[in-house]
DNA sequence: GTAACCGGTTTCCTAAAGTATACCAGTATC
DNA sequence: GATACTGGTATACTTTAGGAAACCGGTTAC
């Protein structure tokens, strides 16, 4: 009756394992939001703890990290009195933006189907 | 689902409201590898955990019912004996695959940056 | 009758993700 | 000398995602 399609096929991983590597990159609560406020123009520490509204500093440092260590984002120390540290994206990091308008593309449609979905009992 | 955090730039808002319901449905460690699973065909319940590999019934059950909810993936029951629950994708859980290889393109660059620059230690 | 399939549900538990709060050294302002 | 800014850490706590295992009624096959 069904097609018996092994999933353990290695074809089937060959695709999974590149999108995962991309979702894990923009998993958790705060990435997403992080990089966005980022796409909007380099910013600071606390600057950024104030945009990206409700994040701590312990969660805004430790994604941040993450982001760079990815190579997403850069980490800029100015020797200013005092000291201030400025946050940009990458050219890599910018290089989500297609992948983020897929995601709002769809996410949009989405919500429009959501919505009006809704409407008829 | 969770999500009430105003960023407070409406602008930016307005771009991460959709992208966060793209990812939230995408999220989990096991919708996605459902969704490829049943890109590959129409599956019963029994079936998918087999392939699937390590997924519990408990998990399976779950994700699949949100990815219902979500209209994703359609749920038909046959009335044979013993009876038989096949899923399957909708037109637009198929809708996704544009989001997907987006997703993937992005994950297997990333992928060869990483292993490249692992390369000169 | 008993074992093994079907499509799940229930309960309990752990590991990870995220939150709250206090704290650090340094500088500048009143 | 108190307050508030800079860029963060450290510790302790709660919340959630996911896993393990038992169980359910029904059907078929031995």
């Amino acid at each position: 009756m069904t097609l018996n399609h092994t999933m353990s096929n290695p074809e089937c991983r060959r695709h999974l394992l590149p999108i995962r590597d991309a979702l894990d990159i923009l998993s958790g609560k705060w990435k997403l939001q992080i990089l966005v406020s980022l796409l909007l123009g380099n910013k600071r520490f606390r600057e950024m703890q104030r945009e990206v509204d409700g994040i701590t500093a312990r969660m805004l440092s430790k994604e941040l990290k993450e982001l760079e260590m990815n190579r997403l984002v850069k980490r800029t120390v100015h020797d200013t009195t005092p000291v201030t540290v400025e946050y940009s994206l990458t050219d890599y990091g910018r290089s989500l933006q297609p992948v983020l308008t897929a995601l709002e593309n769809w996410g949009l449609e989405h919500r429009r189907r959501i919505l009006t979905e809704a409407l008829p009992v």
